[in-house]
DNA sequence: CTTGACCTTATAGTAGGTATAAGGTTTATC
DNA sequence: GATAAACCTTATACCTACTATAAGGTCAAG
């Protein structure tokens, strides 16, 4: 199967899955005679299984560690457990820290006649020079 | 004021108060005769600005635009309150995708024994092939 | 036989910084 | 006056996770 097929499959751009062989999150990858890359179902299902993880917010370099867990047949669920908590904990702060910008945002927009007169209410707020709920440690 | 107690007043780091200079985004800041940047209030006030339009979500290149109807008096505030909005809608989105995220990684992390035998049904759950649920395009 | 659609590689660019190296300046201490 | 700590300067590389581009090889259709 060549990469295009693959990248359907997977889910995946080509460039996307050359970047990964790249960086040694897939390799194994055989070549036809003409030097394509030339895909197996097993390959594919690999590239899935890390769209999956990337698509709910593992980073490459957790992808690997999911990976090398998928391919151990000693591991222990516990650990792959682990990893789905840390990152569980990881997407709450970044969603606590969106709330509040949303917050912000919507108390600008409604302070802000948002009409054709210069005067503007969101500009005030962002000049102040003290605004210690503007600043947002989870990010 | 040297660049150091300049980022103290801003809440800026040094290094990311050159950066926004070097990108442009602070210019006409003195130099005291043995070269090192002297800060005016002024210039404080615009990088307190900056950093509290960071830290509400707003691009670098969103900063520069705001800044620049900051210093147009000839402004109208539907442009500014038009900015906001359209950052607003843009963080509504991403903390839409990141609840999709959270509701995923809850499910997998339940469906886990987190012990140590070796079946993990994460592992199961990212190996399948059809997961369109898994699939986020608001990223 | 040429056109278009594939594929290959290497390299550069993106955002928004952070880190490092190699050096100049200033201030405090001995 | 020497020296060490604590500043400052610049240029450059590194980071994540790709994406885009260039320059070229391959293959199937007409």
């Amino acid at each position: 199967m060549n990469i295009s097929h693959a990248a359907k499959k997977s889910g995946l751009s080509c460039e996307t899955i050359r970047y990964y062989e790249k960086v040694d999150l897939l390799s194994g990858v055989s070549r036809s005679a003409n030097g394509y890359r030339d895909y197996s179902e097993d390959n594919v299902s690999l590239l899935s299984f890390i769209q999956h993880a990337r698509s709910t917010g593992f980073s490459v370099d957790e992808c690997r560690q999911l990976l090398q867990l998928y391919g151990d047949n000693q591991r222990q669920s516990g650990h792959v457990k682990h990893l789905v908590e840390e990152k569980l904990v990881a997407i709450k702060q970044q969603i606590e820290s969106l709330l509040k910008m949303q917050n912000t945002l919507q108390e600008l927009a409604a302070g802000c006649s948002g009409d054709e007169q210069p005067h503007c209410h969101i500009l005030d707020v962002l000049s102040e020079s003290n605004l210690p709920n503007l600043r947002n440690e989870n990010e």
